[in-house]
DNA sequence: TCTCGATATGTGATGTTATTACATTAGTCA
DNA sequence: TGACTAATGTAATAACATCACATATCGAGA
């Protein structure tokens, strides 16, 4: 299950771009640090993260229009539950984490009215503990 | 508690086109609808958006950049739980619904960690019932 | 080796979503 | 009246995402 994706130039560029980040990052954000690399286009960055959305190495935040690197890399123990995020409105800071009763829940409702299921999204935009007590 | 709001001519035109529709609209649809009543420019819509979202009468769903009705439509205090959203990528329609436990999970985590909420966007992406078995 | 097919890439144009900036209008109230 | 506030009108632009088409790269057979 856990295959070590054979990543090519534009999405290993894609990848540490975000991972050197301490943030999200817009797709054109990834393109102007990239434009040194030879980035010229949209493009080359949005098909670069769709793969590495597909092997779950990033995370894309609906609510800001961002990605993020994954926090959780090589550890895949939690890949059949629901990721949330807590998004900082103030620096940006992301916490990913997962909940298996939140996860079960969903499940739940999904079940109980005949939904299937193929993505879900759980984004809490605030202040984090750092910025509240500033 | 539940203000009953007034709403200007702007907001009742968008708010009645959202209500209308049978599924999620985006701001251009609803702009392009209300050409007849005289919108020229995309931000009479986002502004009257605005207003509604405040009110509670309308809910933005942020992993398609949509907006809907509230199916709740006269007890929408926010002291209830966090709202829930079922997206069907077949047919469109949006299931809204509740969860306590989730809600109280989801506060568990902000209060462990100390982050201030202000809003939680939950969407489940899939395929509705109906769709899943035509 | 050559050719085929699949995957990845390059590039410009276009489509879609949202905001900024500034002008105008309408209602409130001292 | 005058001054203040909310709502509106409009053009321009910013921000986010995809389409269409051309080219390149690489591995599996003939």
């Amino acid at each position: 299950m856990t295959t070590a994706h054979e990543l090519t130039k534009n999405q290993t560029l894609v990848f540490n771009t975000l991972s050197r980040a301490d943030g999200p990052l817009s797709a054109y954000t990834i393109l102007d640090q990239l434009r040194g690399d030879g980035f010229r286009a949209p493009l080359q960055v949005y098909r670069a993260l769709e793969k590495l959305l597909d092997y779950g190495m990033v995370h894309r935040l609906e609510s800001i229009n961002a990605f993020v690197a994954c926090a959780h890399p090589h550890n895949h123990s939690h890949s059949h539950g629901m990721t949330a995020f807590a998004i900082c409105e103030k620096c940006g800071q992301v916490s990913e984490f997962s909940d298996d009763v939140i996860t079960q829940r969903v499940r739940q409702w999904t079940t109980d009215n005949g939904f299937k299921q193929t993505k879900t999204t759980i984004e809490i935009r605030g202040v984090c503990a750092a910025c509240g007590t500033a």
